[in-house]
DNA sequence: TAGTGGTCTAGACCACGAG
DNA sequence: TCGTGGTCTAGACCACTAA
């Protein structure tokens, strides 16, 4: 005993009808990640040194590994190692931003920000970040222009909890792509979404922001952004103006 | 030679740096599918079984239909077999239908044909299902109906070549779950999905058939539906309204 | 009981990247 | 040249389904 698989029997169950390992191995990787033993970017040990590590064939943490590759979690790189998936703006712009124009092509749209304020949750930004009613939020809006022209309204709540740095001085100085942001300054990562879009009609306010006439039809953008652990962490509702843009979405 | 894996030579090449054998064999198994030797609901062989007839061990032919499965295309059901995916109404629900209400559940809309005719492709018809000018399609209305209140107004584009025997008369009776239809009827099976979604300004006529206002605002959702080989095969216009509805969309 | 897919192992060789 | 991930093999045992 104290030495080769033995030494695991705390960690992986191999007891008959139990998880399978590699389903255990992929919860443990998600935990040092999510605990922040590794951080977006870093290298993980090789296929080699967690099997022996974990007292498992190579196949088995091979398995595990694909499974969080092929959720974005992970990434391989031939003849280097494999990494904890870090959030570049072309992932961002590839998973998290479906605005394309009418020929299909995604293009990044330039911020301006209107404000950048604490304040009270709403009823509705509570329920979606599964906050406590009465709250704070970090509330930061914004216009978004494609080739110089408004096109997006953009409202994004972040609990202050976690935010609370921003939001200090009235006009924070944000950069366009938030998501990197929070990754690097708070060590938030954003693995995945959840979006609600419906049809509204324009404000006088939103209608003059966007230069159209109030009543206009605007595509509405709820998204709840969440971590590794499904944590909600940023509530954004877009109000689109989708005469020269859209919504893209692939189904399989 | 001509027997063990000397025999597929001709199919699977081994030559170094060629394509890895399991993604030979998952084009094989998909021009299977797509050439109809094997239909939705048939079971296929066994990896047992097309490992010894492909030459190749279980573990790569496992791999192959591994990857499949990821995709929708096979669906492996343990103890009886691997068979082909066809399209239940719970799939549709799931992958090809988005509407959900204000508390995230979906629901199946009720649906009324109010005409189903051929004519000649519109601009956007002939462009979206890869269509010469002036080709003949088949052309349906509907009302979809949530819990009694009309909610979506729906047109399909199909082509005639391929659909030609709808709309002979002019009020077909068509099924609420269209894609179980071509499935069933014109051995045609829908597996991916691209969707353009917009907000629009209700016409009269709109305004009239859901009982809003003209001008409110309306989400339009315009999905080209392709097969396996990636062929458009349907253009669906829908327009819907969101007061009590929304699209849902999940990202990773 | 026989056959299927599901998990896991151990080991081979290849392709790639860095030193 | 060495270590990494990528592909492929051969064989073990388990869990489930159907006859």
């Amino acid at each position: 005993m104290g030495h080769g698989r033995e030494e695991n029997h705390l960690l992986l169950s191999t007891v008959k009808g139990s998880i399978p390992l590699y389903m255990q191995i992929k919860e443990l990787l998600v935990a040092r990640i999510s605990g922040g033993l590794w951080s977006p970017g870093d290298i993980i040990p090789s296929e080699m040194q967690l099997s022996r590590e974990l007292g498992v064939s190579q196949g088995t943490v091979r398995k595990a590994i694909t499974e969080l590759v092929d959720k974005n979690v992970l990434k391989r790189k031939q003849g280097r190692g494999t990494f904890v998936a870090n959030h570049d703006s072309q992932r961002a712009l590839f998973h998290f931003f479906h605005i394309a124009d009418n020929h299909g092509h995604k293009l990044l749209p330039d911020s301006t920000t209107l404000s950048c304020r604490r304040k009270t949750a709403s009823r509705l930004e509570a329920t979606r970040l599964q906050l406590a009613a009465g709250t704070t939020v970090v509330h930061i809006r914004r216009v978004r222009t494609f080739k110089g022209q408004p096109t997006m309204l953009e409202t994004v709540t972040l609990p202050a909890k976690i935010f609370g740095s921003l939001g200090k001085n009235k006009a924070c100085d944000l950069p366009n792509m938030l998501y990197e942001m929070y990754e690097k300054q708070f060590s938030i990562t954003i693995h995945s979404a959840e979006e609600l879009l419906r049809a509204v009609a324009a404000s006088k306010r939103e209608a003059a922001l966007l230069n159209l006439s109030p009543g206009a039809p605007l595509l509405e953008i709820e998204r709840v952004a969440l971590t590794l652990n499904r944590t909600p962490i940023e509530l954004r509702i877009s109000r689109c103006n989708t005469d020269r843009y859209h919504y893209q979405n692939t189904l399989f």
